[in-house]
RNA sequence: AGGCGCGUAGCUCAGUUGGUUAGAGCGCUACCUUGACAUGGUAGAGGUCACCAGUUCGAAUCUGGUCGUGCCUACCA
């Protein structure tokens, strides 16, 4: 074996073969297990999300498939339909060509040819986290099959009535020309300016106060040339008498009504608005309520339409917005401009501000779906982990909005309807069965909508139709409902809620029995990662490593912002001076279980990812001194806990004790937990006990060959169980250990991962061995420490004298002997009876036993005082804190007998302690 | 404006139903290349658990408030 662990020569390996060899799949006959990924898009790239995610789900995929149950993480990505078609428009604007002049059809197969060419980047990223993915049933959205589930559900919700066609406001970005849903709009607080208008009374009325005009403010003054109406308060007794009354609107030529809505907030501005229905959601409503016109300005690119007067058509929303405020300070009408921030409304995907827009859509009703989707989640079927995300879905699910599910794009399921020219809608598989089922003749002409759906609609059947439903039910009723989904909490409302409503209207069944939502993965300072701040992390850079300067053009590269290229470069230069070393996978999915804590976002620490590829070296090399003990070695056939030594037994127990808290943790979804108890079980006690404690033995062969070759067992057993502990969180160094362990211990076996994860055995759990350990290292500790304060090298061989224990400890340093000179590197240790005169000597404590390293020649007499003194003090002030809880009869009286009691010993313990302390002291003083 | 979190060592985080002298990793200090490992070993320093009040025999933990901070939802033109 190397001498250090080499992550890069292995990973692949193992995984082609875990591949190839088809481990993934599930089988044999337990009960069956699943998770569906959530599907990442085709043509995208691994972020630290996924890899947090997918770290998860392929540590659960991976512990369950060794509890012997059929295992399936279902794979496979969707067709991300704005953020592909964005992709391939700009590589056809920048060859100077655009999708208008290609076409459709033409247009479709590029994006085909793309998703063909960059398709796989993401699936091998995958690969790479050591995902336990069974590829053989790899499913993308537009797959022939999900295609036409997408199809039928559609169909059927048609047919049904709860997919419907509507004309009504639309968040529209105007630079890709789609309505999107509000999910997809993101609004921020941005810096703005609130113009005020002089609108001029029609008819020679005049306000309460004789004015000629009323003033309203607006953010948008460029929506002017679409107003309908300005409204009131009702109850507001400045405007009382104009309501039914006229406003010239300016610039306009049009006479537009006065009216009272209890929308108005008398307190806000003049406590008049000006309402312009067809441009904003609020004044749709008021328009609708009041029967008000509609006047659409925009054209889909958001330039001014020939409604406007002919001074603004074709200009675009901006420049009008400048011309309008322009004319109405020269026509007087400009009251003021005031700063003022707002929130605008800008698409997720373009940036650019999003205007609602008065469009043809389809819609879902959601109504009747979300009902049985809310109950699911109030009854329990399905179990948010943590659970405080239920009330999110509760709160958006009680409030749900019909879902605009059309999208004026070209890449995703096209819309199965065909108009004929009276625009009558035919809904059906395609124009062949319209045209049959409606009897249109040939002599109609039919054309198929030319929207597809949302992504979300298609990815909202993920679970059922990756698992062939509705004509291959094989997979779909045995691993159908799902166990647990992992995802983000900013995918509840797209995808989880969507997912619920849709599967159990269409299946009867919930898609599955938990959702875990994990936190966001940020950088090292908790901001969110990003391509704009620069600080995005490629888990694949973390795992392989990556060279400054390559990291740099990396994160710099085509930033729509050129000026952010500088800052971005001089942070990056200045977070990693030597670029990043590769860490290798287990290091970073260890990292990500070990920040698993739920309900809190995780601040990405490469500084862990060092320390648990520390972690893998240890185990590497604690694997290398266990082979190097036992290769050409005999060891014995069995372990017998009877030709075991103390620590044998010891760490079989601990091993227990930790195989315990590891299901439990998984039990809770606490990955945290798990990883700090294997890294704690596997360093703190298999490494730097059992190891240590093993040596003695091992090389005390001749005088014990039967107590080494039990010795050498269990380092190899225990080893080997650990590997199998640690394998779903680590599974490459464990895989690459056990095929070097396993053999020795005359296992047959392909690959770890097919072997039963360890489970908790009480039988081997031993006090006995545990409490005498204890004592051990109690008893080494404090040696140590006194080496390591009084600065006696490491190398020097010291004479220790142990008293005033009982005849237990007396028997325990007989029985322990070995270990203890071994350990602590002692030169002789002897038991002094009472009546021997102890010699002058640095003290230390383990219960009540006393240890003596004789000053002679080591000790430097001021450096022993200055350590006792330190310890007295702190023994001090702990039985302070004791016996003031003591002194209190209300805590004697009311506190629990256990508490009480464990008090008391504490204060026998501390005081005995303090007063041996005490009298060292005092007689270092002597000297 | 409502809702949900968070605030524990220099940094990243644990801390079960209130009962410890408040823990881990990284970093830091000192010593050490001893026959698995310097990606290491041994020892050590470091915390008024944001603040205030309350409940309790007892609060990092429960309650109320304050401050700071993050996110989500809805928004007043």
């Amino acid at each position: 074996m190397e001498k250090t662990y080499q992550p890069q020569q292995l990973e692949d390996h193992w995984y082609k073969t875990w591949e190839s060899r088809g481990y993934f799949a599930p089988s044999g006959d337990g009960d069956p297990y699943c998770i569906v990924i959530p599907p990442p898009n085709v043509t995208g790239r691994l972020h630290m999300g996924h890899g947090f995610q997918h770290a998860i789900m392929d540590a659960l995929t991976r512990y369950h498939r060794m509890l012997d149950r059929q295992a399936l993480w279902q794979v496979g990505t969707d067709h991300a339909g704005i953020a592909t078609q964005m992709v391939v428009e700009r590589q056809l604007n920048a060859a100077g060509s655009s999708r208008q002049e290609i076409g459709r059809e033409k247009f479709v197969e590029k994006v085909w040819d793309w998703k063909e060419e960059s398709g796989d980047i993401i699936t091998q990223q995958i690969r790479r986290m050591g995902s336990s993915l069974d590829w053989s049933r790899e499913r993308f959205t537009m797959d022939e099959q999900l295609s036409s589930v997408v199809e039928k559900v559609f169909i059927d919700l048609y047919n049904e009535g709860l997919i419907y066609r509507g004309n009504r406001l639309v968040n529209w970005d105007p630079q890709l020309h789609t309505a999107i849903s509000d999910l997809e709009v993101i609004a921020e607080e941005e810096d703005g300016f609130l113009w005020h208008f002089n609108y001029p009374l029609a008819d020679g009325a005049t306000t309460a106060d004789g004015s000629t005009y009323i003033t309203i403010a607006t953010t948008r003054p460029e929506t002017l040339l679409g107003d309908s109406a300005v409204a009131v308060h009702p109850d507001d007794e400045r405007y009382a008498d104009l309501v039914g009354k006229f406003i010239d609107l300016p610039l306009c030529d049009r006479r537009i009504p006065i009216i009272a809505d209890d929308y108005v907030d008398p307190e806000f501005g003049t406590g008049c608005v000006k309402i312009t229905p067809a441009h904003d959601f609020n004044d749709y409503e008021i328009g609708k309520r009041h029967d008000l016109d509609m006047h659409n300005i925009l054209n889909s690119d958001a330039s001014l339409n020939d409604e406007v007067p002919a001074p603004y058509q074709g200009l675009d929303r901006f420049a009008a917005r400048k011309q309008i405020v322009a004319d109405m300070e020269s026509a007087g009408l400009l009251e003021k401009i005031e700063p003022h921030k707002l929130k605008v409304p800008r698409g997720d995907r373009s940036g650019v501000v999003i205007e609602p827009y008065l469009t043809h859509q389809w819609y879902v009703a959601i109504q009747s779906l979300a009902d049985p989707a809310i109950k699911a989640v109030e009854d329990g079927d399905i179990e948010f982990v943590p659970k405080n995300w239920e009330n999110t879905y509760f709160a958006w699910m009680r409030n749900i909005q019909d879902w605009c599910i059309s999208r004026q794009l070209w890449w995703g399921h096209r819309i199965p309807a065909w108009y004929d020219e009276e625009d009558n809608v035919y809904v059906g598989n395609n124009e062949a069965e319209v045209r049959a089922k409606h009897k249109l003749g040939d002599g109609i002409v039919l054309r198929q909508d030319e929207d597809v759906l949302d992504t979300w609609f298609s990815s909202a059947l993920w679970t059922f139709s990756t698992l062939g439903w509705p004509d291959d039910r094989e997979f779909f009723d045995r691993f159908h409902p799902t166990d647990v989904l992992v995802t983000g909490f900013d995918i509840i409302f797209f995808w989880v809620a969507r997912m619920i409503m849709m599967t159990l209207k269409f299946t009867g069944e919930i898609p599955f029995k938990k959702v875990y939502i994990t936190g966001l993965v940020r950088d090292e300072h908790g901001q969110k990662m990003s391509k704009s701040k620069g600080n995005i992390l490629d888990p694949i850079d973390l795992i392989d490593g990556i060279e400054l300067d390559e990291l740099v053009q990396k994160r710099t590269a085509d930033m729509m912002q050129p000026q952010l290229k500088q800052k971005i470069e001089k942070y990056t230069r200045n977070s990693f001076p030597d670029g990043i070393v590769g860490y290798g996978t287990d290091a970073l999915r260890f990292t990500f279980y070990s920040l698993a804590s739920t309900g809190r976002d995780i601040k990405f620490d490469l500084g862990r990812t060092e320390g648990f590829r520390n972690f893998c070296n240890k185990i590497w090399n604690a694997a290398r001194y266990v082979m190097m003990n036992s290769e050409d070695k005999v060891l014995s056939e069995t372990i017998d806990p009877n030709k075991c030594s103390i620590a044998d037994r010891w760490i079989m127990s601990r091993f227990e004790q930790a195989a315990k808290a590891v299901e439990e943790a998984m039990t809770n979804y606490r990955f945290d937990i798990a990883a700090q108890t294997l890294h704690e079980f596997v360093w703190n006690e298999y490494c730097d006990w059992y190891v240590e404690l093993s040596k003695p033995v091992l090389w005390d062969e001749e005088n014990n060959p039967e107590a080494a070759q039990a010795t050498r067992r269990v380092l190899l057993s225990t080893l080997e169980k650990s590997l199998r502990l640690l394998h779903p969180f680590m599974p490459y160094i464990t895989e690459e250990v056990w095929q070097k362990v396993a053999p020795q211990l005359a296992i047959a076996g392909e690959s770890i991962m097919l072997q039963p994860y360890p489970q908790f055995d009480n039988d081997t759990v031993d006090r006995e061995a545990e409490e005498q350990i204890e004592w051990l290292k109690g008893i080494i500790v404090a040696i140590r420490n006194i080496r390591g304060e009084m600065d006696i090298s490491p190398g020097k061989a010291i004479p220790v004298f142990l008293r005033h224990g009982d005849t237990g400890d007396q028997q325990r340093l007989e029985a322990h002997r070995l270990y203890l000179q071994k350990l602590a590197k002692l030169e002789s240790i002897e038991w002094l009876t009472e009546d021997q005169e102890a010699p002058a000597a640095a003290t230390g404590l383990h219960g009540k036993v006393e240890i003596l390293v004789p000053l002679a020649g080591l000790i430097n007499v001021d450096a022993e005082r200055a350590r006792l003194t330190k310890e007295i003090s702190k023994l001090e002030k702990g039985l302070e804190a004791v016996e003031r809880k003591l002194g209190n009869a209300k805590f004697v009286d009311n506190a629990p007998e256990e508490v009480v009691a464990k008090e008391k010993e504490k204060q026998a313990q501390m005081s005995s302690a303090l007063a041996s302390l005490r009298d060292k002291l005092n007689g270092l003083d002597k000297l």
